[in-house]
DNA sequence: CGCCCCTGTAACCGCTTTGTCACCATCCGG
DNA sequence: CCGGATGGTGACAAAGCGGTTACAGGGGCG
């Protein structure tokens, strides 16, 4: 679980990253606001703490430049009273604030409220539909069937679709992802992964339900 | 869904261009301010991508002018690091920016993101008149009839007649953008494809209502 | 070393899509 | 009336693509 925290008062960043270090964190720390965006990018946060003074970019534009491009977490860090600035940011999409000063123990409580909310405190199975996939056993079970193991390839592509369960992705799409950075010319693999996949997913391969060929690529079938 | 992509380097325009046009959007193409802005008006774009170091105008500029007449979201393509560009941008009135270099991905993401928050998401398939696209399942529909497979080149075709709906389109212009960079003479090409296309989409193919040769090209009618 | 599993490669089949050609109808200006 | 240009149509060949089978290289492991 990674957490940018971005604040220029260095002690205050110091302090904070010991905390949620101590609990478990992955921190990365930014001094000012275009570092805090680079770094978001660079490193894609599970969770974002801005302050609000910041030099470059402010708290509030961060936020909105954040906003603009993912739904992660983000708590803002503002002076007890400004409450115009604490309008201001919830407005702009942050979905806490946290006056200074606060203690350690406050700050881990919150953050571990906000990542409840977000759905993302359980690193619970994925799953759509009829197909569950356990990424440490490196098994799929589809419905109450026994699990079934899978390669490594094969365990790539299905959380590919799984990941997008009901959209159909291309072909190229596929490949970079299973792949890696592969030119065209391998549909060839894609094919053979697709029908080994098959057999081992679908109950008549030959009639696939689950795993479908969609227009310019495959598609996972969720009911 | 137009976009316009501004940028003088002309293998990143073309990727881009690729990417977009791939993801069903329809692309428009300058290799300078002047061009991008005239461009825009020409073509009134939903989307601009500008890159900041251009000739002519910079990105700054084009997005500025753009800025003093429309709301229609801009994102720019600046340099990693360049942090002033940064600022500015989103100063400007800029609603997102991509540091270079970044994968296809990404800037897919971007743009959907950008046009879900303009509320102008095309996960609502594309429409005019009596004739719905389905850019995913690559499908029409006429009225409420049942939805017809098209090919990738059908598709590409009437994506470009819906896209100026009601307006006749040259049969250059549906050659470039249909086929690619051919030159001239692949008139028979087009025929063919607006025969096939007929076969599908009009009641009475010989009596073509929706897909009306008009004045050196061809128009989609929508009542 | 030999065995097994995973992965990549090639070849084949059947079907769809696309490109090419030939022919016809129409229009229009000499 | 002729001849060329243009657009519509049918037929056919070439190319592409997905599904399948078969097989070879390679790495891990006993």
């Amino acid at each position: 679980m990674k957490v940018l925290v971005a604040d220029d008062d260095a002690d205050l960043r110091e302090l904070i990253g010991f905390t949620l270090t101590q609990a478990g964190y992955l921190v990365i720390k930014a001094q000012d606001g275009p570092t805090a965006l680079r770094s978001f990018e660079q490193e894609s946060a599970d969770l974002v703490l801005l302050d609000v003074n910041m030099p470059g970019l402010s708290g509030f534009q961060v936020c909105e430049a954040i906003r603009a491009r993912s739904r992660v977490p983000v708590m803002m860090l503002t002076v007890r009273g400004e409450e115009e600035d604490l309008v201001r940011a919830l407005g702009l999409g942050a979905d806490d604030y946290l006056n200074k000063p606060f203690s350690p123990r406050t700050l881990l409580a919150r953050i571990k409220a906000l990542l409840r909310r977000a759905g993302m405190e359980n690193t619970a199975p994925l799953a759509a539909g009829r197909v569950t996939l356990d990424l440490e056993e490196h098994t799929v079970r589809i419905g109450s069937g026994e699990p079934v193991r899978l390669t490594k390839l094969e365990l790539r592509l299905l959380q590919m679709l799984l990941a997008n369960a009901g959209h159909a992705i291309s072909s190229e799409r596929l490949l970079v992802q299973v792949w890696g950075h592969r030119s065209g010319g391998d549909r060839q693999l894609l094919k053979q992964l697709v029908h080994r996949l098959r057999q081992k997913i679908e109950t008549d391969p030959a009639a696939p339900v689950l795993l479908r060929t969609a227009a310019a690529g495959y598609k996972l079938v969720v009911e």
